[in-house]
DNA sequence: ATCCAATATTGATATATATCAATGATTCTA
DNA sequence: TAGAATCATTGATATATATCAATATTGGAT
């Protein structure tokens, strides 16, 4: 269960399941060796590079896929050509659940930062969700984390005024919780997740800085005001 | 496994599962006599009166539910108090998944509609997903389905200007192709789906009624001119 | 049938965001 | 390192929606 894998100019290296630093909390830490040794296609290891394509909307896919590091947008295309980001995944996240029950993927994805992917062959991830019961448990996990992260999106990110929307995503893209920092992204893509215009997301993010909300340490590396921006979203 | 239930001033009738007229398309047609044996609690069958309340959010609760009949929303409060419908479920719809993982309630659950249910104890269903593949395949795809309508959500019903979120929401409320009826519900509601106020709800309707892209029948009942409103989405 | 309470509609105005346009900053390339 | 290309910021204005307020309509109760 080794192979290196190219997509584009991704390239991969070795998946060995066993010994993935991430398997406490990945999908398959509930898979014995004798359960790996079923996956009859190798579980292949892929890197995105930012800005690079993993699947579009209606590709037949066979695999699903765990982040093991950075970041990916789920976009969906409006017929009118406008694109609305539903979804951030990091690691751990799991994506292409969907190919479990249909044979289309339902979104495009996009690394937003050099992103690392586990990929696994869905005939095994099925087989095995059936006579394991700790992947039947965790693929369902996986399914209801996916549907709150929707629901809050809703509620949180497309809901209220354009510096409330934001603050609210600035303390979802929190690093950790000690050290208040955070990445962020492109103003077109802020402002696709918020459902607001390039120069919208861009003067919301300008106001913060000039309020002293959160402060420049880098590109797009901000510390942030977790207090102030609660504040925000409260008032 | 017949009971009756009275939630409130509901009251609730027998449920014969292995007869119901719901069950090519229920979540249960996979399951055997046999199966059905090992519900150790009765399936009950519930009756929602218009604005009444099936659950809130935080409630620990042991069922899940499946629609026969009616209409919910799924109500997210945000701290200020507004609330966002996130979702509607009717007939075959199943609501109560996140039960299955964890063990509190993530919506407000309220019937927009005289409403019919199905209540099935969380234990019967875990043990029997393990071992029926068809039930196991079907709850996958019920996360799914939940997934891919809360993703529509947000691309058709949170972007874009009222008078479009307004067209894809009736065109979504459409009974049947054939007639283009739909039943449609207070502007409060409507303004709460759409995340828009009760004005501007009003007025998207009203300005509709005025250009026929909508006539009224009765209370809450219109005729829609579907290639009318497909026309203000794609322009 | 009549009245009442709740809901819907409509108008006037304020406010927030989109749009259009110009400038400034940053990253990438040669 | 300079220049080009991309991206971010800012300003001016237009537009859409929210807000506040008044009136009209409706469904339900008596």
């Amino acid at each position: 269960m080794k192979n290196i894998v190219s997509i584009n100019q991704a390239w991969g290296g070795n998946a060995d399941c066993m010994h993935c630093s991430l398997r406490s909390s990945a999908l398959f830490h509930g898979l014995t060796e004798d359960d790996f040794k079923q996956f009859h296609k190798p579980v292949d290891q892929l890197m995105l590079k930012h800005g690079q394509v993993l699947y579009n909307m209606g590709d037949a896919g066979g695999y699903l896929f765990t982040v093991r590091s950075g970041l990916l947008k789920l976009v969906q295309s409006l017929p009118d050509g406008t694109q609305r980001v539903v979804r951030l995944l990091h690691s751990t996240d799991v994506l292409g659940l969907e190919i479990l029950v249909g044979d289309k993927y339902e979104h495009d994805v996009v690394a937003l930062r050099d992103t690392e992917l586990c990929r696994y062959p869905v005939e095994a991830v099925n087989v095995l969700s059936r006579s394991n019961p700790v992947l039947h448990k965790d693929l369902m996990a996986q399914w209801q984390k996916a549907l709150t992260e929707a629901d809050a999106w809703l509620t949180h990110l497309s809901t209220g005024p354009a510096k409330k929307r934001m603050a609210n995503l600035l303390l979802r893209l929190l690093e950790d919780e000690e050290t208040s920092q955070c990445y962020i992204f492109n103003r077109e893509d802020m402002g696709s997740i918020l459902s607001l215009t390039t120069e919208t997301a861009s003067r919301a993010i300008s106001e913060f800085e000039r309020s002293g909300l959160m402060k420049k340490l880098s590109h797009n590396h901000y510390e942030l005001d977790v207090a102030g921006l609660k504040a925000v979203i409260a008032d």
